[in-house]
RNA sequence: GGCGGCUUGGCGGAAUUGGUAGACGCGCUCGACUCAAAAUCGAGUUCCUUGUGAGUGUGGGUUCGAUUCCCACAGCCGCUACCA
């Protein structure tokens, strides 16, 4: 499309509003305290995902969710609320370095040039932030505050008995020792098998090595000191709390299965001399424990195999060690494992069993050993097949299955005092027997794993913690932030020492104290940035008592709408929440929660219905849609293609039709030349019809944008349209006001018409319009006749004509009379204004 | 394997305290305008064997009436993966 064909000038008024809404700040939102803060308005947060700055710049699924919650931000703040809506960027972490590395540039400027592209990009779109808010978690500012949240966690404990963080101080006011406080702070550091990649040069958390391992870096397991942050301590508010929010169902189930929660007991097993505690769900089922198998990991395994089976072990052991993550996943494989030639004895009944090493039995769940009860386990059934060992039935069948790898409930047997108890009351007798005889307890296990919280490499926050004598301690706080030294070698050297063990003068400092030289992940500052939006520039403390009180109201979570992508339904939400949980537990902020509604906007695939990748080649770039069609017609667009939550395939041809729409608008307003058309009349609306698709617009479109369901506000405003251009005159109020409903969709066209035919005040800053009852009263309807359920006739009448005035009509209409003539009506059903169905045979 | 989501015209989708299936848009067809085309405007567009017809993935059920509620099954997408 050439200039000359534009079907309206957006690409002139575009950045014209744009440009203005800059320069007169209108979407500044004031803070308590500030010019132009107004206490009559109640608050509104709403938040995106902010973007990690990458090199290829914004694609087509940013705008999506940045639509929504500006249409939100926009109408909220036309129903008169303070609106929080800003955005900043994600621009630590290890894609931005690895970009670096590649490009050849330092990460600071590279980091520097996406974030401009980025804003310009955003800015195009017109999206109503205020900017002067904005952030970047690379921000010396934001580091500092950063680091200060991470020494919170640093110089804290989980206290069990009132289940939530406390300063470690109180600990050492009682006498504590170093070395306990240093075991129970929130951030710890320990020696644990870790994922290390040596082409990355850095550990990686578990749930980031599958990511990372798709983009063809190698990942192996070794053990490494590390940090951790002790995030199982708050599993079970984690899941509880969940409760509280307002998040989609399948979300919420996600982090309840990924935090996976299970009710059992802990049983000790004796090897000899040694005990070895097993978990389990079914403790009801001990007396038909067969055998045990440890993780080929297990530090007891070379202590208690026996002399002849050693090498048999050590072989499988090494074959474990060498197995690729993709073998182990490689599934329904033949079980595997080796006879260690050592034997325990069940507590219950004495039974000795033979102990085995297996490679289903992971080293980190539970205890890393089970009782292996193959008669009602499908994994110790199939193990136990493949070698031969012993199955006995402990569980009788509530139905008629086979007995041999039942594993639903049922009926202990063969189980001592157990026999005849159903399985759960089984359950709990066998805890109690256990605790009596001190073979065990009751226990919930968790599949979370304490944080990872360290990497190797140079784009992070260093952690501010300085070591002496082989002991940690933390950087005060008014040496924060504490910024990494200037490097220019900073590719990874294939050993596990971090990046910044090679700025050596940083490193040391007088009397012997070395600096930390990790750094914190990606994590760490989208953990909090939400908070930052709140107070910004805030040189004393994170967020203000005054703006974090303001911000606030009484709902658990902090953010009144969250807008984002699934991708980050488990890791970014549920780090987010912890770290909130531990400030709320601090005191630091007032809501247990930092998200009350979450919505995942859908992916949008390519023309090709195929997710969009370079290689497929079928990206589609934002801006090319801005410079053909425009801003305001992306944005309608990317709302009209369907539901937010819904993944929906991109079409050219729907973004034409959303700009033909609104041409459409614009050809009603304005002629050829430029001037107001004569069909816009200042004159009062005589045209009833028109008055009521005027007023079920504005409704339906306040209706809908509180439901988040744009895609039917905008086809409203379609029918609007329609209606204006089928009528003979355009009246102008009633225009004005629909003008005004579009606007938080189209902003810039809507004020572009507005200035031009009515001049004077921003349509940005006009009250919502309100709808007229009145206008909406229908006096007529056409009644929809069903004979037997089937449609036979409409027939005009009174809204609210009665029973007998409708049969009446009904039992006149030709088509009815068709259908009912010589069968008897047995029932009637009259719904006014809608349907009537007569019944008959 | 487990968990979750989805399934409506040629396409994106609309409609649920159960009440006219297919709003709105795309595409297509026809017409107006034009020397012609594009753009624009107007009309039409679920399907077929045009009927007292069929129809919201398939089969059943509840109901005067089911896209909507219940049961069973199939297909597609996502997440997860030997979690004891």
């Amino acid at each position: 499309m050439s200039d000359t064909h534009k079907a309206f000038p957006f690409d002139e008024f575009e950045p014209k509003w744009q440009s203005r809404w800059d320069s007169e700040k209108t979407f500044r939102t004031p803070n308590p305290g500030e010019e132009g803060f107004d206490t009559s308005k109640p608050k509104y947060f709403v938040l995106d995902m902010f973007p990690y700055p990458s090199g290829a710049g914004l694609h087509v699924g940013h705008p999506e969710g940045y639509t929504a919650t500006d249409i939100i931000g926009r109408y909220k703040r036309m129903r008169g609320f303070n609106v929080l809506h800003t955005m900043g960027f994600d621009s630590f972490g290890l894609p931005a370095e690895q970009y670096a590395i590649k490009t050849g540039q330092h990460p600071a400027v590279t980091t520097a040039a996406n974030i401009e592209n980025f804003r310009r990009q955003l800015k195009s779109l017109g999206f109503a932030y205020d900017w002067s808010r904005e952030i970047a978690t690379t921000d010396p500012e934001y580091v500092r505050w950063t680091q200060w949240i991470f020494l919170q966690l640093y110089s804290s404990y989980f206290c069990e008995e009132e289940n939530k963080a406390k300063p470690v101080s109180e600990l050492e006011a009682k006498g504590w020792s170093r070395e306990e406080i240093d075991n129970v702070r929130l951030a710890y550091v320990a020696d644990t098998p870790v994922w290390w990649s040596p082409d990355l040069g850095t550990v990686l958390a578990n749930e980031e090595v599958e990511e990372w391992k798709g983009k063809g870096h190698a990942v192996e397991r070794r053990p490494l000191r590390q940090w951790m942050l002790r995030i199982t301590k708050y599993a079970q508010r984690l899941i509880d709390e969940l409760d509280t929010l307002d998040w989609p169902e399948g979300i919420k189930l996600l982090q309840k299965n990924w935090i996976g929660r299970s009710e059992g007991a802990e049983v000790v097993f004796a090897i000899e001399d040694r005990s070895v505690t097993v978990f389990t769900t079914r403790p009801d089922t001990l007396f038909g424990a067969t055998y045990m198998v440890l993780a080929p990991e297990h530090p007891f395994v070379p202590e208690i195999t026996t002399e002849e089976n050693k090498d048999t072990v050590e072989a499988y052991k090494k074959a474990c060690s060498s197995k690729s993550d993709l073998d182990r996943t490689d599934l329904n494989k033949d079980k595997s494992g080796v006879f260690t030639g050592a034997v325990a004895t069940n507590p219950v009944n004495g039974e000795q069993i033979p102990v085995w090493i297996a490679d289903y039995v992971m080293m980190g769940y539970g205890t890393g050993a089970i009782m292996a009860v193959p008669a009602h386990d499908e994994r110790d059934f199939e193990f136990a097949q493949r070698f031969d060992l012993a199955v006995l039935q402990v569980v009788q069948p509530s139905d008629d299955s086979d007995w041999q790898g039942y594993t639903a409930p049922g009926t202990a047997i063969n189980s001592g005092f157990l026999d005849g108890m159903p399985t759960k009351k089984a359950k709990s007798a066998m805890i109690h027997w256990l605790v009596e005889n001190e073979k065990g307890n009751r226990k919930i296990q968790y599949k979370l794993r304490d944080w990872l919280f360290s990497r190797q490499r140079y784009w992070g926050e260093p952690f501010p913690i300085l070591w002496k004598d082989g002991q940690h301690f933390a950087v005060s706080d008014e040496d924060l932030p504490l910024l990494a030294p200037p490097l220019e070698d900073y590719k990874p050297s294939g050993s596990p020492e971090p990046i910044l063990t090679k700025a050596k003068e940083w490193v040391q400092l007088p009397d012997g104290v070395t600096r930390e030289t990790n750094t914190m992940p990606q994590w760490a500052g989208s953990c909090w940035y939400y908070l930052r939006y709140c107070d910004p520039s805030n040189s004393d403390r994170f967020i203000s008592k005054e703006a974090e009180e303001y911000w606030t109201d009484e709902k658990p979570g902090m953010v009144d709408l969250y807008v984002g992508g699934t991708e980050h339904a488990v890791l970014h939400l549920l780090y987010a929440r912890f770290w909130h949980k531990v400030l709320f537990d601090l005191g630091h902020v007032r809501t247990p929660e930092p998200f009350q509604k979450l919505v995942n906007q859908g992916l949008i695939m390519g023309e090709d219905g195929q997710k969009m990748s370079k290689s497929r080649g079928n990206v589609v770039n934002p801006d090319d849609v801005v410079k053909e069609y425009g801003a305001d017609a992306l944005r309608l667009y990317e709302m009209f293609m369907g539901p937010l939550e819904q993944v929906k395939p991109w079409q050219m041809k729907g973004v034409e039709g959303v700009y033909r729409f609104l041409a459409r608008v614009w050809r009603l307003a304005i002629t050829d030349e430029g001037k107001v058309s004569g069909k816009i009349q200042n004159t009062v609306c005589t045209d009833k019809e028109l008055l009521r698709v005027v007023h079920e617009t504005i409704k339906k479109v306040g209706e809908d944008i509180e439901k988040l369901s744009f895609n039917t506000a905008i086809s409203q405003m379609m029918i609007c349209t329609n209606a204006f251009t089928q009528s003979e005159t355009v009246p102008l109020k009633e225009f004005t006001a629909f003008l005004t409903v579009l606007n938080p969709f189209a902003p810039h066209l809507s004020e572009e018409i507005h200035a031009r035919t009515c001049g004077s005040e921003m349509l940005s800053e006009i009250d919502w319009p309100v709808y007229d009852e009145q206008a909406l009263i229908r006096t007529e309807c056409e009644l929809v006749v069903q004979v037997n359920g089937k449609l036979r006739d409409r027939i005009w009448m009174a809204m609210d004509a009665t029973e007998e005035v409708a049969k009446e009509k009904a039992f006149a209409s030709a088509k009815v009379k068709e259908h009912i003539d010589g069968k008897t009506i047995r029932k009637v059903i009259y719904i006014p204004g809608k349907i009537m169905n007569l019944v008959a045979n």
